[in-house]
DNA sequence: CTTAAGATAGACAGATCTGTCTGATACCGT
DNA sequence: ACGGTATCAGACAGATCTGTCTATCTTAAG
């Protein structure tokens, strides 16, 4: 009747500790200038026991990327199981981003952020955020396609862009300049379709 | 009648072997990736040599990036004094934009890259980060405004937003679906203008 | 010619980082 | 009660990184 042995792994206090240490410094201060040392340090956990549950750093990386992966995705398929109406889901979405970008301590995307972090695109964690951001290309294009979109492949791209720009705008532009185009943004690309050239 | 010293400095070839590789290697591998060692040796410059033109590798990374700056500054000013009108420079920022996405060894914005890597906003790199994006905005603000938008500032900010959408996917998503949306996300955004609410 | 500046090779210090290993302790299910 | 698992503290190796320093060489201006 007990959780099989991975879980158990899983859901170690110290494995919960390290993840949740790393998530906070990796976040804030970059992937290479925080190092295993410090982790563990804060963590108040012995190196031992830090290798015993991540083969590498490397996969604290992606684990660390994968938990926020699965965060966002929990709180998304909440709203679209609450039946909500599509485009206000939309919206919803997009006013998250505004407000959370100019809340304190917002330092960008974590996923594009650890990208310029691991140029190869063959490694686990650009692999991880490549899964994330087609998740959230399908997100949009599911959305737009249950709104009514004409195009909804076409936009859903175009969101992707706008979602980008937001985040990136957020940390080194003013937030708060930010926050009220954004809708604006959206209303434009949503409703403006473009007359075939 | 020879150049002052400073310039002496600026123009020595090691100098500009240096920032040259330096480029090259920090676009590619990222920041903190890159070590000095590795840098002068492939510039074929003694160490010395090297703390002798830059007092420190942070102060490399500013000169990398004020050179890239600089570069697209000319490259943009060079178009305006031509007089070529304000919209059909914004079609071909962003006509570049696409095709450079796409071409081989693209990694995405320098600068965005550098802030990932750099999260103290008074760092001496944020800064010169900071200076780029004020001209940047500044100039899609000016363009729009010849271009005769009713909302230049508001339109601008939409612009960063769409520019450093592009970037990002173009390096993380498929770039070549990618560079045919492009235009249609400019037009509806500087054609789609917002009702008041 | 003299002198100052740019350049070279490379050793060196000091810090830091990842990953391994030892040895001991606590807990938990069977 | 036993055996596996999690955990701890910390030493250790090996690599790497930044920045300094010595000692020598070339070059060009005055």
């Amino acid at each position: 009747m007990t959780a099989p042995a991975s879980e158990h792994r899983r859901q170690s206090p110290a494995r919960r500790r390290v993840l949740d240490t790393a998530a906070a410094l990796f976040y804030a201060e970059g992937l290479h200038t925080v190092g295993i040392d410090r982790i563990i340090a804060q963590a108040g956990v012995a190196k031992a026991t830090f290798y015993h549950h991540f083969p590498a750093k490397d996969e604290l990386v992606r684990a660390y990327l994968d938990e926020e992966y699965q965060r966002q995705r929990a709180a998304i398929e909440a709203m679209r199981t609450a039946s909500i109406e599509p485009r206000q889901i939309l919206l919803a979405i997009f006013e998250y981003l505004g407000k959370t970008g100019a809340s304190a301590g917002f330092r960008g995307c974590p996923f594009t952020n650890a990208a310029a972090e691991y140029p190869d695109p063959a490694h686990p964690v650009r692999r991880t955020i490549a899964e994330y951001r087609r998740w959230s290309h399908t997100l949009f294009r599911d959305l737009l396609a249950d709104a009514g979109d004409p195009d909804p492949e076409r936009t859903a791209t175009i969101l992707m862009m706008l979602r980008d720009g937001i985040v990136v705008g957020s940390d080194l532009d003013d937030p708060n300049a930010l926050r009220p185009v954004i809708r604006d943004a959206l209303i434009r690309v949503l409703d403006g379709q473009t007359p075939p050239t």
